[in-house]
DNA sequence: CAAATCAAGTTAAACGATTAAGTAAAAAGT
DNA sequence: ACTTTTTACTTAATCGTTTAACTTGATTTG
């Protein structure tokens, strides 16, 4: 509410004096410059970002464009554990962050790059289930300053849970304890996906195991009721596997019960495995064995990425991060003799 | 970056013309109406929020504060599905949504106050786990529009879960199924609590069932490791109860776990109960019995009240709204003879 | 000691939009 | 035919900040 005008009155100043002194330019003598501090903490003095805006076109405002397939990706773990750890980081260096959507607005509705435009966001982060969406792609080809977690997209920085090594890791372990015959059950759409699935195969080759492809199955993502129709299909293949992996430890939640269902024991008579690591996993009985991704380190560096790409827009070469995960070993996976 | 004066030029008349015109004045003829709005159209032209929002003082942002103790509430189930909810509808009536905080800016920190009215927000959601903190308290007693989530505040708007309802609901069912021995360990802090509480030992006393002390604890919300603790020490009693209400799903899981890991069977042996409704809990075998807190509705109320209040200041009329839940049998609650 | 440098300001324009107040021409009223 | 009203604009001020360019008096320099 208290304007640089009215501190500048107060002070006997100009407001030019005024705005400097509280920027600390190094042309206002320390003592007014003190003086001028003092009194703008007296007036309870609060910038307008809205002027500040309007005349260096910077907001310090970062939008978020976080799409689950129904909802905001909220109500998503691995999603909502990136985003609490990218809003921290975000928020330490002075940005604050708001949610791109492209809902209507008074005048019909606005594609996210020009809601993007409009909020005058310094630059967007984009973590999406569908990246084939034009909307998104919009985005993606805007001049704005953009990082994209768990997808690469051509020259822009992009920062991705390392799903090969991940998977390596789960599918090596299970193989260790002698597991041959490994079903599969691989969420749909995105590279995530694709980089999981080849990890997958490459590993299982390795082990000189080959995966016969009614145990390699697709279900949509953390839907729990199809992999507990799909989990009762792989039992009643005449040879059923040994070890089933789940695209996701919610996901497994369905599977269980559909194994318990049957009676069978976990891991004495199946083995199951999940990825994630989401807490809830962890509690399970038995706790189920699975990846988990680093969400709060996803987040951290994608902030970084993007602010330094922000603030330095030269220095930042464009790169593709990897950040892996740990593998969490449970007592879901059994050893076969 | 096409502005007013770029699309004035085009179309040969005045900058205020071309405001007028793209936000539908009764003063601008049609036809340059039809053409001013076309060459905005083919210039791509996007309003700058920043200079309209420094004439106006309308930023059509909501800030929204919603705390856990540790994280940013985004990873709590429950928190995340009002904010889901509240988002959705909030950025249908034209408003975005952005994070309360106070972190550091490039000068020092800021209170959730200076931070609201630095972002100028037209006004503010806050969701907390610790109302009495006097960042929050400042910003309740400021004069800007909020709605507060859960808790009541004099003269502000409240969105509440219906707690006393919730649980009796829940004990009711219990005691209907013959439990009177009943444990309950409860939350920590907060108005929830309470009621949660006091509509707890209100019912049991309706059905003339006394409540030992030893059979109320206390932990934090979602700490599966200390209900664990909890469940043990209660089984431990000479007497110990056929029935335990957790303080919400997730802490359940650890309290099943120590239930198991005994060897007893739930529902068969003993009882549990959960609250909140989390997808998860549908997915546990037996399914929980639990109170599912209708997220969707709080959130979706909220931002409706909160921008009637922002728009309307006057016609809104201060109250407090609830939000019944309901609940959800599972099947881990059983009949004693 | 005059010229050059420096310190500590001030002036004024600009950012992009909104809007009260003014104006000129056309339409309506008498 | 002259006044009044209406229509369709334009002018100009304003919101609060930032910043390039200028000023003025003091200090240093050759």
């Amino acid at each position: 509410m208290a304007s640089l005008k009215d501190i500048s009155k107060v002070c006997g100043v100009s407001v030019a004096t005024v705005s400097k002194a509280l920027n600390d330019h190094n042309d206002i003598g320390e003592d007014t410059k003190q003086y001028i501090k003092k009194v703008a903490r007296e007036l309870g003095y609060s910038p307008n970002l809205a002027a500040r805006a309007l005349k260096t076109s910077k907001t310090h405002g970062i939008g978020v464009l976080f799409v689950d397939e129904a909802r905001s990706g909220l109500t998503h773990d691995y999603f909502a554990g990136v985003l609490d750890s990218f809003k921290r980081m975000a928020e330490k260096c002075g940005y604050d962050i708001t949610f791109i959507n492209s809902s209507k607005n008074r005048a019909g509705s606005m594609s996210y790059l020009e809601h993007s435009r409009y909020r005058g966001f310094d630059g967007v982060a984009i973590a999406c289930i569908d990246f084939s969406d034009a909307r998104v792609e919009e985005l993606l080809l805007s001049e704005l300053p953009v990082v994209t977690i768990d997808y690469v997209f051509n020259n822009r920085i992009a920062v991705c849970s390392d799903n090969v090594s991940g998977m390596r890791d789960l599918t090596e372990y299970i193989c260790r304890r002698g597991h041959q015959r490994i079903a599969y059950i691989h969420g749909a759409g995105s590279a995530v996906t694709t980089n999981r699935l080849s990890s997958f195969y490459k590993t299982t080759e390795q082990f000189g195991i080959e995966i016969p492809d009614a145990y390699v199955r697709e279900v949509p993502y953390r839907d729990a009721d199809k992999t507990y129709k799909i989990t009762n299909e792989l039992l009643d293949l005449p040879a059923p596997p040994t070890c089933i992996i789940y695209p996701d430890d919610f996901a497994a939640f369905g599977g269980i019960n559909a194994i318990r269902e049957r009676g069978l024991r976990i891991p004495e008579d199946i083995s199951v495995a999940g990825y994630d690591g989401i807490l809830a996993a962890r509690y399970l009985e038995p706790r189920l064995t699975t990846v988990q991704q680093d969400t709060e380190q996803i987040g951290c560096v994608a902030a970084r990425e993007l602010i330094s790409l922000i603030e330095r827009p030269k220095s930042t070469i464009i790169e593709q991060i990897s950040v892996k995960g740990s593998l969490v070993e449970g007592a879901s996976v059994g050893t076969l003799t």
